[in-house]
DNA sequence: GTCTATAATTCGATAGAC
DNA sequence: GTCTATCGAATTATAGAC
């Protein structure tokens, strides 16, 4: 929830070419992307990216692992807080994910296709279940709802309500007949309305 | 919302080609499929594929046109039906589509990342988006939310707490730590909780 | 209609000069 | 480190026999 490791600008022709594959991986997906495209958009030759990288999948590992770790910077700190009350950590939830998918809006369906397209890839660490399970945060969901609602249903709401509309931005667009200016403020929107509507499921029924 | 057309089992070998790509195609996305693949799964020969559908671009819009038309299929006598109540419409809406996700809970995520690789190929007939702007529905939810709250809004959230959790099932399912029984159970009380909570969202503040 | 065999193309990766 | 040129594998599509 800090600093925004993607937009780095470094000037080695590594770092170059890694944010030219980010940039090509996330809009093509891995394997619609050309390795001739990631050297073209970085300016340098396709040998070179072998030279640096040795393979495309290497490549490609590496950039997801920093997307990965993108989406988790923060999260921990705002998760264990445990002076924060509930609404609190919502709202500062909702409002960072959607400021970073605001710049990033192709980052959730790019990562989630690439998780269901090679889940055992993604085996991830037992790390990435009990940051969440083992966190005031839950703990504080689950006491709220008191019993009338699994917790689990919250979070996917809280991270549905948040990420949805970027997974399906060009659908909406469309059907909704909005340009990016007016999708964007639809966003704005959001980051205000989110937390209301998941304090009004806490309280229902 | 009636009859399911990706379940007829068709016998002649255009629809076994058919069959098959629909499964391989939903499971890999373009880009990763292999029309061998597809031959493999119907029980025939490459060269066949071909004959029926001349190239794997044609079989593919052919599968998706398919795909697109059973979400919206009995959709359009939901949206118009002029003697339902606004809660009775979106309870049918939700069970419906969960009930058909529960069935192919690789589609959404298929299609929007189809979408999204190729957006002027989807570029809709005005059709759709006047169905929804033009129906009964959107007037009942214009209206309960009386300016207080963008309809728009309302449709994203109906939708994305809806379909959502399918598309991230594989990462749900890690950091849940659930295995398909439980999270299927999870969508079953979806279908009871959103129309809940969505009315909730429509007389909150 | 269905098959085997193969042509034609695309793409990841490497060899080798500078 | 960076380039040009090319190899080799994979893949779509087709030719031609049955």
């Amino acid at each position: 929830m800090t600093k925004n490791k993607l937009e780095i600008t470094d000037t080695t022709t590594g770092e170059k070419i890694k944010e030219a594959a980010r940039k090509v991986f996330t809009k093509k997906g891995y394997a619609a992307t050309r390795t001739r495209d990631i050297a073209e958009e970085a300016g340098i030759n396709l040998a070179l990216l072998n030279y640096y990288f040795r393979s495309k999948e290497k490549l490609f590992d590496i950039v997801m692992r920093e997307n990965m770790q993108q989406l988790l910077i923060g999260l921990r700190s705002v998760l264990y807080n445990e002076t924060t009350t509930l609404l609190h950590k919502i709202k500062a939830i909702v409002s960072n994910y959607i400021n970073l998918l605001r710049k990033h809006p192709d980052l959730p369906l790019f990562i989630l296709s690439e998780i269901k397209a090679n889940p055992d890839k993604f085996a991830m660490n037992i790390g990435a279940r009990t940051l969440l399970l083992k966190s005031h945060f839950f703990k504080q969901v689950k006491e709220t709802g008191k019993g009338k609602i699994n917790p689990i249903q919250i979070i996917i709401n809280i991270i549905g309500l948040t990420v949805f509309p970027f997974i399906a931005s060009p659908l909406l667009k469309h059907v909704g007949d909005l340009n990016q200016k007016e999708f964007d403020a639809l966003m704005k929107e959001r980051k205000k309305m989110i937390p209301i509507w998941i304090n009004g499921m806490l309280k229902v029924k």
